[in-house]
DNA sequence: TATCTCGGACTGTCAACCAG
DNA sequence: TGGTTGACAGTCCGAGATAC
C-alpha cells in the first residue's frame, strides 16, 4: 500500500525528498496485494515545486536541477528554465478592492524611490497629487516581462498574469493596430536611429547636423531581451523604467481587457524603449539590452484641463516625474531655449518611413497616416532626454520636453508651451505629414517651424538619397518619402518619388520589417508576422533566425498546405489552437480560453524568439507547431 | 516503436468563511 | 484565533495520436 505524502514544498530538499520517496518504497514492499489501488493512487514521487518550461509544455515530470535531465536528454537544455508562476490560491475578491486604488506594493515603493534619483521633482506642490501608474516591461516583441503590482488595480490581473505574454493579449482587438504601429514606430526608432557612434563635439552645429545626417542609417537590431531574460529580474524596477537614449516616447490611449473580460479599460499609455540594462540608441553594439516599456495611468480628464500654469514636472531624463504621469508633459520654461534648428543634432534622423513603398505592409503603412488623423490627440511623441548614459549629444537633449499631444485646449500665448517640439524632432511624426498635425493644439507658429525644418531636411536629403540609394533606411530617405503626405512639401514630389522608387528597389523594406523578419515571434502583431511570411526572410540580414529543417517536423507533414514555403514565423497552427485562431492575432484568443493550459501554450510562444527556436531543431517543434499563423495563410 | 500531445487526477496555496 | 472550505494554479501520469 503506497502512502500518499503530501507534496509540501519542503518536499523540494533533497532529504525531504528521499524520506518521502523511501517511505513511498516501504509502503509498496507492505503491500504488494494492492496493486489495484496502488496503480489508482499516485505515487508518493514529490513533485518539484517548480518544473521547467519544457516539462510544463509537456505536462511532464520535471526534476530540480536546471536543465532538468529531460531536457538534457531531449536537447532541450538551452530553453530549460523556470517559469513565473501565477498567484496561487483563491483569488482576493476582486470586488472588494477599489478600483485604481493606490496600494502600497514593492514595485510602486521602488518606483517611487526611483523618483529622487532619476526623476526631477521640479515642483515640490506637485508630489500632493499621487496618480498611480502601472508599468509593464516589454520584450521588443511586446511580451511582457515584468509587470507592476498596480495591475491588479488597474485591469483586476495580477502581475503574474502578464507573464510571458503578449501585449496584445489584454488590449481590445480594436487596438491591435494601434499598439501594432507603436511597436513599429519603436522599432524604427531603435534601428534607425544614428549609427555614428561617435560624434566630434567640437564641430560646429551645422557640420555636426551635416555629419550627423551622414552618419544616420538603417541598421540591423540584434536579438534583444527576452521576456525570460535576468534583467527583468535582476534589474531594479526605477533602473528598467529608464529611458534609453535617443528613445523617442509614444503616447496613445489604448483600451486594456480587464479580469472582468466584458468590462473594458482605457488607459493611457507612453510607450518607450528602455535604457536601464545599458542600451544606447546612438552605440549599435548596445542594442541587444534594449526592451519597451509601457506606462500606464488612468485617464484624467481634468488632465487636459491642466493650466500651463500649474505645477508640471520638468522633462529630464525620464521626463517626468513619475507621480505626474498622467500628466500632459508641458514644457517647462526652459522649453523656449530649444528650437527645432537645434534639433537634428539629436533626433533619431534615419527615418524611413516609405509610406507609399509597395510592400506587403501597404495598407498598414498607409495607416500611420490614419493613425494620427483619424485621433490626432493620442499620439504623443515626445523627444526622450536620457538616463546617465547619456553622450554628450545628448546632453543638450536632457531639457526636451514635449507636451504635445493632449486633449487639453491650446495653450494660451502666454503659455510656456509654444511650440510642439515633438512634431518637428520625431522624424515619425514629420512623417505624418501636416495633415496629421492636430490643429487643436499646434499654434501656427509651431506648424511654420516644422515645415520650415521639413523643407531644410527635404534640401539636404535629396543628394544624399540620390546617393545611398543602396541604404535600407535613412535620414533622407524620410525627408523625401513623406514629401507626398505633406501638402508643403510638393514641390519636392517629383524628385522624391523617383528618388523614393529607386530606393524602393533597392531595399522594399523598412526597419521594422527588418527586425520583423529576426524576430521571429508569434506574438508579434499581426502585420510582423505578415511581413515576415510574406518575404519568407529572403532578404533576412545576418541575424535571422537560422531555417528550420521542417522536413523533419510534424506539423509539415499536418498542417504545411502545398507550395507554401515554412518558416518559423509563419509556420502553421498546431491544430489545438487552430480553433481558437483569429486574424487579428491569437492574442485575444488567447485571453478568453481556459487558464492554465492556454497560458501555458501561450507563454511558450512568447518565450519563442530568433534565438531559442534556433537553438535546436527539436525544441523548435512545439513552438512551431504552437503558432498561431491562420492569418498567415490569408495573405 | 518512439515520440509527442493533452485530458484530467492529484495536490498545494491562499483567501474567505465560520465556530468557539 | 484557528480550523475549514472553496477556488484556483501547478505537476505530471497515462492514454491516445502521430511520425518514422
Amino acid at each position: 500500500m503506497s502512502l500518499s505524502l503530501p507534496c509540501n514544498p519542503c518536499t523540494s530538499s533533497p532529504q525531504l525528498l528521499d524520506i518521502s520517496i523511501s517511505a513511498n518504497t516501504n509502503g509498496d514492499n507492505n503491500g504488494d496485494d494492492n496493486d489495484n489501488e496502488s496503480s489508482k493512487k499516485r505515487p508518493a514521487k514529490p513533485h518539484v515545486k517548480t518544473a521547467c518550461v519544457n516539462c510544463k509544455k509537456a505536462h511532464l515530470a520535471c526534476d530540480l536541477t536546471r536543465p532538468c535531465k529531460r531536457c538534457v536528454s531531449s536537447d532541450k537544455a538551452d530553453t530549460c528554465h523556470d517559469i513565473q508562476h501565477k498567484k496561487r490560491g483563491r483569488p482576493k475578491l476582486r470586488g472588494m478592492k477599489p478600483m485604481h486604488c493606490h496600494l502600497p506594493s514593492t514595485f510602486t515603493m521602488i518606483q517611487s524611490a526611483s523618483t529622487s534619483a532619476n526623476y526631477v521633482q521640479q515642483h515640490s506642490n506637485s508630489s500632493n497629487y499621487q496618480k498611480p501608474t502601472m508599468t509593464l516591461f516589454l520584450s521588443m516583441e511586446l511580451c511582457c516581462a515584468r509587470v507592476s503590482d498596480e495591475s491588479f488595480d488597474f485591469l483586476g490581473l495580477y502581475p503574474q498574469e502578464f507573464s510571458h505574454r503578449s501585449l496584445y493579449d489584454f488590449i481590445i482587438p480594436g487596438n491591435n493596430g494601434t499598439v501594432s504601429r507603436i511597436h513599429r514606430s519603436l522599432l524604427d526608432n531603435a534601428v534607425t536611429f544614428s549609427s555614428g557612434d561617435k560624434i566630434n563635439n567640437d564641430t560646429t552645429h551645422h557640420h555636426q547636423q551635416q555629419q550627423f545626417q551622414q552618419t544616420s542609417k538603417a541598421r540591423l537590431l540584434p536579438p534583444t531581451q527576452r521576456t525570460t531574460a535576468e534583467m527583468f529580474i535582476a534589474l531594479p524596477p526605477y533602473q528598467l523604467a529608464t529611458i534609453a537614449n535617443g528613445s523617442l516616447t509614444l503616447k496613445e490611449t489604448i483600451t486594456f481587457i480587464t479580469s472582468d473580460k466584458s468590462r473594458h479599460q482605457p488607459l493611457d499609455a507612453r510607450f518607450y524603449l528602455g535604457g536601464g540594462s545599458g542600451a544606447d540608441l546612438i552605440r549599435s553594439d548596445s542594442l541587444h539590452h534594449l526592451y519597451i516599456v509601457c506606462i500606464l495611468t488612468v485617464p484624467d480628464t481634468n488632465a487636459s484641463l491642466a493650466s500651463p500654469s500649474e505645477p508640471q514636472s520638468l522633462l529630464n531624463n525620464l521626463s517626468f516625474t513619475n507621480n505626474r504621469l498622467d500628466e500632459p508633459l508641458y514644457s517647462s520654461s526652459n522649453t523656449l531655449a530649444l528650437t527645432t534648428a537645434s534639433l537634428p543634432e539629436i533626433q533619431p534622423i534615419a527615418f524611413a518611413q516609405d509610406q507609399l513603398q509597395l510592400s506587403p505592409l501597404e495598407l498598414e503603412s498607409a495607416s500611420i497616416l490614419d493613425f494620427e488623423q483619424n485621433d490626432p490627440q493620442q499620439l504623443d511623441m515626445k523627444r526622450p532626454a536620457n538616463d546617465t548614459t547619456g553622450t554628450a549629444a545628448m546632453e543638450s537633449t536632457t531639457s526636451w520636453t514635449k507636451p504635445y499631444t493632449t486633449p487639453s485646449p491650446p495653450p494660451s500665448p502666454s503659455s510656456p508651451i509654444s511650440l510642439p517640439l515633438s512634431i518637428s524632432s520625431s522624424p515619425y511624426r514629420e512623417n505624418l505629414g501636416n495633415a496629421t498635425c492636430p490643429s487643436s493644439d499646434v499654434s501656427l507658429h509651431g506648424i511654420k517651424e516644422v515645415e520650415t525644418l521639413k523643407k531644410e531636411t527635404a534640401e539636404v536629403a535629396k543628394p544624399t538619397a540620390a546617393a545611398t540609394a543602396t541604404a535600407t533606411a535613412t535620414a533622407t530617405a524620410t525627408a523625401t518619402t513623406q514629401a507626398p503626405f505633406n501638402s508643403s512639401s510638393k514641390q519636392l514630389s517629383s524628385t522624391s518619388y523617383s528618388i523614393r522608387h529607386h530606393h524602393q528597389r533597392q531595399t522594399h523594406q523598412q526597419p521594422h520589417q527588418l527586425y520583423y523578419q529576426s524576430m521571429l515571434s508569434s506574438r508579434l502583431s499581426v502585420e510582423a508576422q505578415a511581413f515576415a511570411s510574406s518575404t519568407k526572410m529572403l532578404t533576412a540580414p545576418a541575424m535571422s533566425t537560422p531555417t528550420y529543417n521542417v522536413t523533419k517536423s510534424r506539423f509539415h507533414h499536418r498542417h504545411t498546405p502545398p507550395n507554401t514555403q515554412l518558416y518559423p514565423l509563419s509556420s502553421p497552427s498546431s491544430s489545438s489552437l487552430s480553433s481558437s485562431s483569429s486574424s487579428s492575432s491569437s492574442s485575444s484568443s488567447s485571453l478568453s480560453s481556459s487558464p492554465s493550459s492556454s497560458v501555458c501554450r501561450t507563454s511558450s510562444v512568447c518565450h519563442t524568439t530568433a534565438t531559442s527556436m534556433s537553438s535546436s531543431a527539436p525544441s523548435s517543434l512545439y513552438t512551431l507547431s504552437s503558432i498561431n499563423t491562420k492569418n498567415i495563410h490569408l495573405l
